[in-house]
DNA sequence: ATCGTTTATCGTCGATTGACGATTAATGAG
DNA sequence: CTCATTAATCGTCAATCGACGATAAACGAT
């Protein structure tokens, strides 16, 4: 997807293999419909259909088109039950996201600075 | 950036403000390089250079660029420093992101299903 | 004053994204 | 069987992204 090749080189491992990871997940993550289907994926637990369209506003197609961004980035799954589909989160998919941000703020006190 | 509009207009109030910044935060880390730099910040805890140029291996203008975004997110600061800038981490910039995932985490236990 | 170093900005290019309408496929209802 | 509903896919289009080289700006050192 990007040029990544002489950043690999000289990375300390499979540290380049878990920044692509967590890139994939910021990037499903970095989109205000897709946070709107998520939370209302969370609020109403459990099953949704086509209810998603209704509430996003956007096209049938795009808000299709976002659910699988969600869906191949493993943090929705989508059940076929008839002719339409049961959407739930897969919490635990954002896991290596919450484990980089928890190094992050793991890091500077933000005291000894001079 | 997007067209959010008809989105905005169901979506219940602050909510819609609050996911485009989370949005702007989640793509800021949407890009390898990006984590990378910030991997390199928290390692070497405080100030550096020109340095990243050479441990990313991107041409020193794209870098400038990746750092651009990570400043405008509020996610890295760079204060001057003689000629050259010293960029360092700014770990509560991420609040709202954390906090989003902790919502999302705390939802589904994922039990009473039938 | 001039030079070297470091960073930011500009212009360009190809690739990707996000949106849409139209179409297709699958399924339940009549 | 036929029809309505729902979801996925396709094609298209404008906008954005990511990369680069070239250039400009700021500053310390000589």
């Amino acid at each position: 997807m990007v040029a990544v090749k002489a950043w690999e080189a000289r990375t300390p491992a499979g540290e380049a293999q878990d920044s692509v990871r967590i890139a994939v997940l910021a990037k499903a993550l970095a989109h205000p419909a897709r946070l709107g289907i998520i939370r209302m994926l969370r609020e109403r637990q459990g099953c949704i259909g086509c209810d998603i369209v209704d509430r996003i506003g956007l096209a049938q197609s795009t808000v299709s088109e976002h659910l699988r961004i969600l869906k191949a980035a493993g943090i929705v799954t989508g059940e076929i039950e008839g002719p339409r589909v049961c959407y739930a989160l897969e919490p635990s998919a954002l896991e290596p996201l919450r484990h980089f941000l928890g190094e992050i703020s793991a890091s500077a006190p933000r005291t000894n600075k001079s």
